[in-house]
DNA sequence: TCCCTCATTAACTGATCGGTACATATTTAT
DNA sequence: ATAAATATGTACCGATCAGTTAATGAGGGA
């Protein structure tokens, strides 16, 4: 299997998990999505959950990049930056597809303590507040840990609202919040 | 079936769908944990469906019973109750069974739009906003409505964070934002 | 005692689960 | 050109999925 075939087999895999959950997808189904026969991904694939871990690196890849960039592209200091994730997370919720943050689903479907898959979205999750982290130091506030992951914890409800309500409010609402926090 | 089997039938449904996920257990299970046959099952609540509503009906009563019940007793003013949401939030975090919100992986798993099981997990989170939002009104803040959201966002961020990490530090973290809404 | 009713159950349905054995292309090396 | 190696697809594995069928059980009224 080329590697363009593999890459083009993660991302339709990427958006079937995403849409229907990862285990109401089932094995079969990414076969025939993908065009891809099951011998074929279990040749490189040991097992559902590898795919899945290689979804998730994928996601991490993809999400990431599209938020750190958005940020940058609505403003310039770190401080508007770390404000204008709100906007981007209110652009995502706007989409038509948006379905939640796929790291919450896949840690609430494999919630085990020691799970390779909720350690994986965790990271995700630690990737994002050693973002912030640094834009919070640049920025000057006296405390950059604790505010990066203050930010976390409004960004993570904001979208699960959004993702409960299909409404894009929750946006706002928390950028009011990160307004104060940075004030 | 007596109305105390069936209830506990629920309850024991309860814990095996908090712990194992929804899809992820089978109605077998559910059958051999609660030591009541499928066909009996099957008399009572027509689809797993329904008994998931079932089962969250329960939930929904029980946590708001306890987390009212919590803020009641660790503060006696409207503001206070509001702040001491979180402290009770982070006795929950620190149970050994801590595996999340349960209406939160309900809803990740059943996220189709008009899901009765996305509806009713969003119902849950209204209602808590309906509380938050009556105790701002009588703590004389400016604008009870947000100010009750955005305290459902630091709490479902909370909650999200918590379950991944396995710690109880964004209990912490959450309330010092709160504390700055609510000054 | 007999019959009726209703709750309960074991055993089963076809479909699907994650994963594999094996036979058949297709590619690569010589 | 040919043989070895690799990639792929079909057809299948036992287990489990949600849900049902047909038989059994106990309890109550006459």
């Amino acid at each position: 299997m080329s590697q363009s075939k593999r890459a083009e087999l993660i991302r339709k895999a990427l958006m079937l998990f995403y849409r229907n959950g990862f285990h109401a997808t089932g094995m079969d189904l990414v076969a025939r999505e993908t065009g891809v026969s099951k011998t074929s991904i279990y040749k490189h694939f040991r097992t559902k959950e590898e795919l899945i871990l290689a979804v998730l690196r994928l996601r991490d890849e993809n999400f990431r990049n599209w938020l750190y960039r958005r940020m940058e592209e609505l403003a310039d200091t770190p401080k508007g930056q770390l404000l204008a994730m709100f906007d981007a997370l209110g652009e995502w919720f706007r989409e038509d597809n948006f379905k939640g943050c796929m790291f919450i689903k896949a840690s609430a479907e494999f919630q085990e303590h020691d799970h390779a898959i909720n350690a994986q979205a965790y990271a995700h999750k630690q990737l994002l507040v050693d973002h912030f982290e640094a834009l919070a130091r640049q920025a000057g506030l006296s405390d950059p840990h604790v505010s990066a992951r203050q930010l976390l914890i409004l960004k993570e409800g904001a979208i699960v609202i959004a993702a409960m309500s299909h409404t894009d409010t929750s946006a706002k609402e928390a950028k009011r919040i990160a307004e104060d926090l940075l004030a």
